[in-house]
DNA sequence: GCTTAATTTCTATATTTATGGAAATATAGA
DNA sequence: TCTATATTTCCATAAATATAGAAATTAAGC
């Protein structure tokens, strides 16, 4: 992860539709939603949604596959676990009891050891 | 943490020079960094420097303190773990393996148990 | 109260971003 | 191919943001 890849990834979510959009799809796990329910239960216009996924696409932050008449629309935790690991690097001067970056995987499941 | 707040915050680092500024923050620890080693270091002009800090500063990411003819700025560490916690609040449809908020705590110490 | 140094405010300009209606483009079933 | 539905693109407009020089302010030491 380098500057600008977060920047663009931070910009992405720096927006009210935007976060509800993400998040929604964070909650929602692998499977996602289509286009459309994400718009009906947020109250978004067709085309400013559009606008808001592409955002989101482009930056990697969230990940989309055709089924059927739909697109759905997934959360890419892998990105946003980068992210937050950029965010934390090296935290708080070496002090290792202060920070604990986040992980969140999909594929390969941690335990909590 | 809220939408209006989340957006605040993440806007404040979803630029260049100010999630420079954030990172080199938080790295630095607790004690901080004055706003001209910032600017020395990171090579930005001071009235640029100064309206970073203070978009940071409004969106409650980082902290200042008067010492001297100094300012000293530093990372609060509180804001940015719910800032984290609520990106990734509910992952994943609750699957507990998936997603393991980050924690960076400065006061209180936490064991990883 | 004067001087020096650190930081902020003022100002203007350039750039980027958000919005949503209307039209266009897919996709799949009949 | 025709039709219905889902989603995107086009477009114009409005609003917010980034930049840095110059001037102003603040704080400390003498």
């Amino acid at each position: 992860m380098d500057n600008k890849s977060a920047v663009t990834i931070l910009a992405s979510i720096a927006q009210e539709a935007r976060l509800d959009i993400f998040r929604a799809l964070v909650q929602a796990g692998s499977s996602g939603m289509s286009a459309g329910v994400i718009g009906e239960r947020l109250g978004i216009p067709n085309s400013t949604l559009s606008f808001h996924l592409k955002e989101l696409s482009y930056a990697g932050l969230i990940d989309a596959r055709q089924e059927s008449r739909f697109i759905y629309y997934s959360a890419n935790y892998e990105a946003m676990n980068n992210l937050l690991a950029y965010l934390t690097e090296n935290c708080c001067a070496g002090d290792q009891t202060c920070c604990t970056v986040s992980t969140c995987e999909t594929t390969e499941k941690e335990t909590t050891s």
